[in-house]
Order: C-alpha cells, then structure tokens, then sequence
DNA sequence: CCCGCTGTGATTTTT
DNA sequence: TCACAGCGGG
C-alpha cells in the first residue's frame, strides 16, 4: 500500500474513511475529488473489504480509465483489477447481455448510437406523418429520449404524430433487437425492479457504491444507485456519492440537479462533507467564483478557498468587435508567451458555442501560433467507421435493419432503391426484420431474375458470415479482415473518394478499426460484439496520429468540454447577453446552468483569467450589437481590472511599459542562449 | 449516381 | 453568412 491518508486535508481524509451508510461529498471544483475517490478505495481495501464488492461508476471512458490508473499506482495491480470501475452505460450493457432475454430481447442486441437513432426516427416520421405533418427528427429524438429518461413508457395509441412515432420507434427497436443509449438505462431499471433474482444477484455482488459527478445523473441513474446500492439486511446503503451541484451543466440532457440536492430524500441520514479547499487557483480567480455563483438560488452553499495567495486581478477586456477580440487573444498570447516564458500549451481559450472558435483559428493561423480544438468531428462517425462496423453488426445480428441498410448498397450490388423499399413495407406488413423480408417468396416474385439472384447472394454471403462467427474458437479478427476484404469495400471506397489522397485515408480508417479489433482481443474474450459495444460506448481510444506528433498548442474547447480540465492562463470569451447566458436560456427558464457554466469556466484557470466581450459580433449573417453579459454585474468589482481595447489601442505604450516588455524580452533571449 | 441548386436555420453533446 | 440537408436534373 503506498497511500499515505495523511496527506489528505481533513475532510478529504474523513470522506475517504467513511465507509458504511450513505455518504455525499461535495467536492468543489479543483478541491481533488479524485485522489478522494481513489484513496477511499485503496483505504477499503486496506481495510479487507474484497475487490469484487466494490462498484466505482462515472460517466465517461476516461474518468474511469484515469480512475484506473490511479488505484494501480496504490495498491496492488491484480487486486486493483478486480475492482469494477465502470461507466453507467457500460455496466448496463453487462447487466443486460446477461439478462435481457428476460425483456424479450435477444442477447446479441445492437446497441444503436445518435447517428443510428436518427436514421430510424427519420424513417419512422416519414412512413408516419400524414400529409402536411412535419415533425423535425432532432425534436423527436429529444422527446423521445427526455421522456425515456423520465421512465415514461411509449404511449400504447397516441394521437399525436410525436406520441405515435415514439410507440413505433419503440415497437421497431425491440424488432430490430436493437437498443439505444436510453434504454441501457431504461431496461436495465426494468429489469432490476421486474426480476427479483437479478437484483439480488447484483445487490449481493456490490456492497460498496461510488458514483462520481453525481450531479449529472438523470432519474434512471439514480434509480439505478437507488436498486445496486441496496442490501437486504436492510441496512443504510453504503453508497457514496462525489459531485457538485454548482457544476451541473448538463440538465438539458437529462440531469437532476436535484439528485445531488436532495441526496437526503433518496439516501436518508448521509455523511455530507463539503471539499472546500481548492488546489488549482488563486484566490482572486476563486473569490469571482464564489461571487457569480452565490447567485444561484438553489444550490448548496460553498466557499473555495485556496493557500495559493490572492493572485492578479481578472481582466475584463471589452472590444470593439469578434475579430478585434480573437486578433487581442492572439498577439497576447504570442507576446506573453516570450515576455513571460510560457509554452503555448498553458494558454487555453473557452466560448460557449462552436461558432465562436473561428475567428480564433483564423488569428492565430496567420500567426502561426499552434492550436488544437477538442470536439468536432469523432473518428467513430467517421463514414468508413460507420459502414466497415455496420458490416460486422449486420454479420452478427442481420436482424439489425439499420445496419442492413448501410451496406446493402455498399457497394453496389444490384439490389435497387426500388426493392429495398418493397422489401421494407413487407417486412412491416410481415412485422419481421429487412433481411427476412428479402427473402419472402412474395418478393422474390414481383423482382427481376437479376435482382433476386442479387438478394440470394447477398443473403448467403450473410449467413456465411453469421455461421462463421459463430464457431467456437474461430479466429474472428482474421474473419472480419477477410468479411471486409471480400465485401469488396476497399474497391467501392477508392471508386467513391474523389482524391486518392481521401481514398488513402479512409482505407486506413478501415484498418483501424479492423487493427483495434485485433488490440481489443488481446485482452478481451467478448469477441466481435464486444467489440462493437466498446465502439458504441465509445470506448475504444481514438487513434488521433495527427495529435500525437502536433504536440498540442493553444486548447480551444467549449464551456461544456473544459469541465475537469484546468489551464495555467485562461481566455473567456463573447461575455456577452444573448451568448453567456444564451438567448436561448431566458425562454427555457435555465438561466441558472448559464451561470453555472460560467462558472465552471472561471474555475478552469489556475493563475490567470482574461474575460472579453464585445460590442458588436458577427451572427446570422450581419454585425448585431452586443451588450456586456449581465452576469459580470454580479462578479466583484474590486478584483476586475477592466481594460478598454479601443483606448490602449489608440493610446501609445508608455515609456516604462516598454522598457520593461524590452527587459523581458532579453532575458529571454538570454534563457535561450 | 453525382452534382449543384435552393431553402432553412443557427447552443451545449459525458454515453 | 454559411453550412448542410433534401431534391431534381444531367
């Protein structure tokens, strides 16, 4: 064991020894919530409570992957292994790939991700509105999956378009054995409150709970804790909770706040501990914090605090416009980087929307100042990703419509536009999968000789595959290689890309995902399907080469991205009315999460915090004026510094300005010397 | 099947 | 303004 408990602060140290009954720790930002969770685990061990007893989850892959490492580098790496740390989704997957049949689902579902989703919903409102209905699929999803996570069950006859598309969006999941984000959640609920055994079985297995970023759980995560956590002595859970209600910024996707705020309805009589003390910021930066968020109403009260003394002042910085604004960003950095001896990688600029982050590339190009954007496009959606996966999917389980889809064409194989369609309302009218509906009699009369031979070919090819795949010990990475090889995939991809230069770079994203296939088996014995769960789940590590040999360079993420990270200099930008907060908030009434996403935002910087906002941006397509967000009125006057840019700009530098800067300068010339 | 035209709408995105 | 989806023509 190479935990040392004393070098915890007092109440890190009392949170990480309370091991029994319901526990909520409110770990401010930057207060080391996860050195809390990890030496709370070492300690149980260390107290004999058996590795397999403890259940650590979080939302994301890599909260639990560095929750992992962690752990590892304290107690014993095979005991740390036995330990789960896992995300929701990942541990519902388990749960069900076990169980599901219960539910009547087959075991070798799919899991449908957003772009599946889409593409069923869309199909759905099209086969279901009436002439002159419109219904936006993007709506729909959002709907269908608030009211999912609320534990509304699809409406059995809805008048409605959205009511009637939700029942059938069901209804065709369960058909396709097919099973989005929400119902991992949603089944597995149902199977831990429907079937007893199972819950005992995994209330017996789990005796320790922790969950990290409580406060962004929805209502069927909590139901969840709420069902695993129980014991059947009837004992006080021992669930412990980490998270902080002044961070939740992610109830427009189905967080409660009110999980973490009333803990003590759902876990009566807990141990609340509050991490007051910050590791990251100086107290100026800290004490703006507290005074924006001290504004919300429904919050637990909070004070951070830190030993790293007061720190400078935030810089308030108004401009005249978007591109004065990114032009500033730019030059300072590249001044400050030489004046102050810094690395591009300390600097960080964060914006409320994508949009935003334009003009910032666009200045810090022409300076040649190195950057790197967090977001955008995902290797998993990538086209090629899509299709080589859909493939593997459709071998699995060729039940799985959406997928089917995907590769019927691709390439092309004589099979038209025209019978697709047919052998799509047939195999509703038949209420059975796309791919049985291809091979009804009723169809292969009504097509030509030409397309049914088609159709033969391609369902045999299938069952070929599915046959194969199913052999035990069979080597399924060499089956897949050859099931894309011999799909003719590659040529229909070089005939597709305009460049070869394209065509060069999606037939190496096929390899990746064929090659991290093969890295997946090498520590894993849930073959093909695992390995498309942990695609799904997007657990597999995104092989970015171009990221690794760049280095990095200035981080530009958004507000939502930036929560967890800390940079040493901090730019926040478009401080204005209408973006931070949104204009959008003001009518979904969540002008609190505006102000709670600035404020995650402000506890991102660990020395200094340059606020900007402009007076007039460029949106919609003109130059729209601007108001300063009025969230700055609520921030301590006493330790801004404003700065106009238009005055500085227009006033020339003082005399002992340059001569210091010059200074600076030299010396860092010397440095380098 | 591919390209270009037109219309529309424009937060945030852990799984 | 600009991105992108949907559709009609070549």
């Amino acid at each position: 064991m190479s935990f040392r408990l004393f070098d915890l602060n007092d109440p890190q140290r009392h949170a990480a020894t309370t091991l029994e009954g319901p526990l909520l720790i409110l770990a401010g930002a930057g207060t080391g919530k996860t050195r809390v969770i990890t030496v709370r685990i070492a300690y149980m061990l260390a107290q004999g409570v058996a590795p397999e007893s403890i259940l650590a989850l979080t939302f994301t892959n890599k909260a639990a992957t560095e929750m992992r490492e962690r752990l590892a580098g304290m107690v014993d790496k095979e005991v740390a292994k036995r330990v789960t740390m896992s995300t929701f989704h990942s541990l519902c997957v388990r749960i069900l790939r076990t169980d599901i049949e219960k539910l009547g689902y087959k075991k070798n579902f799919t899991i449908y991700d957003e772009g599946d989703q889409n593409g069923l919903i869309k199909k759905i409102i099209t086969k279901t509105a009436a002439i002159g209905e419109k219904l936006e699929p993007n709506l729909a999803k959002s709907l269908i999956s608030k009211a999912k996570n609320n534990g509304w069950n699809a409406p059995q006859d809805e008048k409605t378009l959205i009511g009637s598309v939700f029942a059938r969006y069901q209804v065709e999941l369960k058909a396709l054995n097919a099973v989005d984000f929400d119902d991992l959640l949603l089944l597995t609920v149902k199977l831990l409150s429907e079937h007893p055994d199972v819950r005992q079985r995994w209330q017996r297995r789990y005796r320790y709970l922790m969950v990290d970023e409580f406060q962004d759980t929805n209502r069927l995560q909590l139901e969840m804790v709420g069902y695993l956590a129980k014991n059947e002595e009837g004992s006080p859970p021992n669930v412990a909770v980490v998270g902080d209600d002044d961070q939740s910024i992610y109830g427009w996707r189905g967080a409660e706040v009110s999980n973490i705020l009333e803990f003590e309805q759902h876990f009566p009589n807990p141990t609340v501990i509050k991490l007051e003390q910050n590791y990251r910021s100086t107290n100026a930066i800290l004490n703006t914090a507290n005074a924006l968020i001290k504004n919300n109403p429904r919050r637990r009260p909070k004070k951070l605090w830190s030993g790293k003394g007061e720190g400078d002042k935030i810089r308030l910085v108004q401009a005249p416009n978007d591109r004065e604004e990114a032009e500033f960003i730019a030059n300072e950095i590249q001044r400050r980087k030489v004046e102050e001896v810094l690395e591009f990688e300390h600097f960080a600029v964060l914006f409320r929307m994508n949009a935003q982050s334009r003009l910032l590339e666009e200045a810090f190009r022409e300076r040649q100042i190195p950057y790197k954007i967090v977001g955008g496009k995902s290797f998993f959606d990538r086209r090629e990703v899509k299709d080589v996966l859909a493939y593997a999917a459709c071998a699995l389980n060729a039940d799985d419509d959406v997928s089917l889809l995907r590769i019927i064409n691709t390439p092309p194989r004589g099979i038209s536009a025209a019978v697709v369609e047919r052998a799509l309302d047939l195999s509703i009218r038949h209420k059975c999968s796309l791919f049985q509906g291809l091979q009804l009699p009723e169809l292969q009369r009504t097509v030509t000789p030409k397309a049914a031979a088609a159709i033969a070919a391609f369902v045999s090819q299938m069952d070929h595959w599915e046959t194969k795949l199913n052999e035990p010990l069979v080597d399924q990475v060499a089956l897949f290689r050859s099931l894309i090889a011999e799909s003719g995939y590659y040529e229909d991809l070089r005939r597709s890309c305009k460049t070869p230069d394209e065509a060069h770079k999606r037939e190496s994203g096929v390899r990746d995902v064929i090659e991290g296939f093969g890295r997946f088996s090498e520590n894993s014995t849930d073959g093909l399907r695992g390995y498309l769960d942990s695609m799904a789940l997007r657990q597999e590590k995104e092989e970015d080469e171009k990221d690794k040999e760049q280095g990095s360079g200035v981080m530009l993420i958004t507000l939502h991205a930036s929560k967890g990270l800390e940079f040493p200099h901090c730019y926040l930008v478009g401080l204005e009315e209408g973006i931070l907060p949104h204009d959008r908030s003001k009518v979904e009434g969540t002008l609190d999460e505006e102000r709670r996403l600035l404020y995650v935002g402000i506890t991102r910087a660990q020395k200094t915090l340059t606020m900007t906002y402009c007076f007039n941006r460029f949106r919609f397509g003109g130059v729209v004026p601007c108001n300063p967000s009025s969230f700055i009125k609520e921030l301590d006057p006493a330790l801004l510094e404003r700065i106009d840019l238009q005055k500085m700009l227009s006033a020339p530098v003082e005399a002992p300005v340059v001569k210091s800067r010059f200074a600076a300068m030299r010396a860092a010339v010397e440095r380098v010397k």
